[in-house]
DNA sequence: GGCTCGCATTCGGATATCCAGATGCCTTCG
DNA sequence: CGAAGGCATCTGGATATCCGAATGCGAGCC
């Protein structure tokens, strides 16, 4: 008793097999990274030049083009390419849609995320 | 033109200051883990104790025992203790949400997250 | 009381990811 | 053609996170 459906449906879209949890851990820690997060919503105002997320991100131009590969690969952003130009943009709703839950998540325990170290204390 | 109105949400919920996107890139990465995943998925069936979750993760006792740590102080797992031992279990239905979202991307590009090196190709 | 069990925390080492700076390829312009 | 701009990739070093094993602490049983 007190189980959600939605529970279950957590239980069928876990990957039972190593390689798909592996999978989706990696999906994850795409978006656990603030540059990236960052970048994503720049991204989602409209479409933007690479040099002009060099700009907004104010990182070195290698960093945040290889940022802007990951979070194409990993399908959370789209690229078009025009003459020596690159174009970034969001086109998944559901990027909108996962941002938006944790950050609704984050909002109920930000205390506890802030100090949540996965492994070691400070040293 | 082509923006959907989920992707201003989107805007909106990516904090403008740079703490408050560390604060959601941690949280990701809290999901980050293929070792975390399964104890999500493991707990969301029904109410584990700790020792059922070692013996289903397969690692050490401490190590377990810090992800479940990490993973309820960033509020995806609840914990009850009575006596000796503790109760661990999915109660937050977003968990689900944010699960399954996740896992229809992945399903959409797999490959490209197989593939995506956040840095250094194999060495 | 003393012992065992369940859970949390610490220790040292391995791996993944991050960063700036340098280099290379392709496109555009003079 | 030659120079400059835009983007991708490589190099080396710093930091975060992961791991097993050992240790500490409180609860329940004999």
């Amino acid at each position: 008793m007190g189980y959600h459906q939605s529970d279950i449906e957590l239980l069928a879209r876990v990957p039972d097999d190593p390689a798909g949890r592996d999978l989706l851990a990696r999906f994850y820690r795409a978006l656990g990274d603030a540059t990236r997060l960052a970048l994503l919503a720049f991204c989602a105002e409209e479409e933007r030049t690479g040099s002009e997320c060099v700009a907004h991100a104010g990182l070195s131009q290698g960093r945040v083009s290889a940022h802007l590969a990951c979070l194409v690969t990993c399908g959370l952003l789209e690229v078009r390419r025009a003459g020596r130009f690159a174009y970034y943009r969001v086109s998944d709703p559901r990027v909108a849609e996962l941002v938006g839950l944790a950050a609704s998540m984050v909002a109920d325990h930000a205390a506890g995320v802030a100090a949540c170290t996965r492994v070691a204390p400070a040293p």
